[in-house]
DNA sequence: CTTGACTCTGTCCTAAGGGGCAAGGTTTAC
DNA sequence: GTAAACCTTGCCCCTTAGGACAGAGTCAAG
C-alpha cells in the first residue's frame, strides 16, 4: 500500500499522469486514506504495462479499450492485442513511407532554393 | 482582391487556418472592406508557401521566424533555410530510427504475448 | 508547534486548427 | 421590395498527454 508519489516513483509515471489515467477510466479508482489515494502492487503492474504500451505506440484510448475488454472477460484479449499490434506495424510502415517522401521533398526543396537564390 | 473564402479556395487552407496565421503574425494583417478581410495575389503566394512548407515538416513558429528574417533584410534567408532543411533531414533520420526500434519492440511484444498467453 | 515534504483540486497551457454558434453583411431570385 | 442563400465576423469549446502553477490540506519528524 502506497500513496501516489510512491506509485509514480516505482512506475516512472508522474502523479499527474496517474490521475489522468484514473480520470479516463484506464486504472481503477483507488481507495482513500483520508483524502489520499492508496495504491497496491497491482496498480504498480498496471501502470507499468500502460507505460510500456505507450512507448510502443499505443495511445490511452486504445489501452482503455484493452483494459475494458479484459475487465469484461476477465482474461487478456490476446487476439485483439495481436490485431492492434499488426495494425500498429502497418501504420509504422506508412509512417516510414511518409518520412521517405518528406526527405525527398526536402531534397528537392533544397535544390530548388539554391537554383533560385544561390 | 478577394475575401477570405476565395483565398482559402485558391490555397487549400481553410478560413480558420488563415485567421490563425494572421493571429500569430505569420501573414500580414490585411486591410478591410467594411468588416471583411481583403487579400491580394501576394497573400495567395504567401499562404501557398506556408502550406507547402508545412507539408515538408516545418511548423508555424519556424515559418514565422523565416518570414520575420525575410521582412528584416527584405530578401529570402537562403542560408538559414538551408540550415533548417538540413536539421529537418536529421530529425527525419532520427524519426526513422525511432520507428525501426518501435517496430522491433512491437515484434518482441507480439512474441512475448503469444509465449505468455498463446 | 512548526517545518518540510507530500498530496489534494482546480485552472491555464501546449499545435494546429475543427466544429459550431449567433450576428451581421452581400448577392441572387422572385 | 423582400426573402432565401451564402459569406464573414468573433467567440467558445474540443482534440493528446500531460506540464506548470496556485492555494490549501495533510503527514511525519524534530
Amino acid at each position: 500500500m502506497m500513496y501516489i508519489g510512491k506509485l509514480a516513483q516505482l512506475t516512472g509515471a508522474t502523479p499527474k499522469a496517474i490521475r489522468l489515467y484514473e480520470s479516463i477510466g484506464l486504472i481503477p479508482i483507488p481507495l482513500r486514506e483520508g483524502k489520499y489515494r492508496v495504491y497496491s502492487d497491482k496498480d504498480v503492474a498496471l501502470v507499468h504495462m500502460i507505460r510500456r504500451a505507450q512507448t510502443v505506440g499505443f495511445n490511452l484510448s486504445e489501452l482503455k479499450e484493452l483494459v475494458a475488454l479484459k475487465a469484461k472477460d476477465n482474461r487478456f484479449p490476446i487476439e485483439i492485442a495481436n490485431e492492434l499490434i499488426a495494425s500498429k506495424r502497418e501504420k509504422l510502415r506508412a509512417d516510414m513511407d511518409k518520412i521517405l517522401s518528406l526527405d525527398q521533398a526536402l531534397i528537392e526543396l533544397h535544390e530548388e532554393l539554391n537554383r533560385t537564390f544561390g
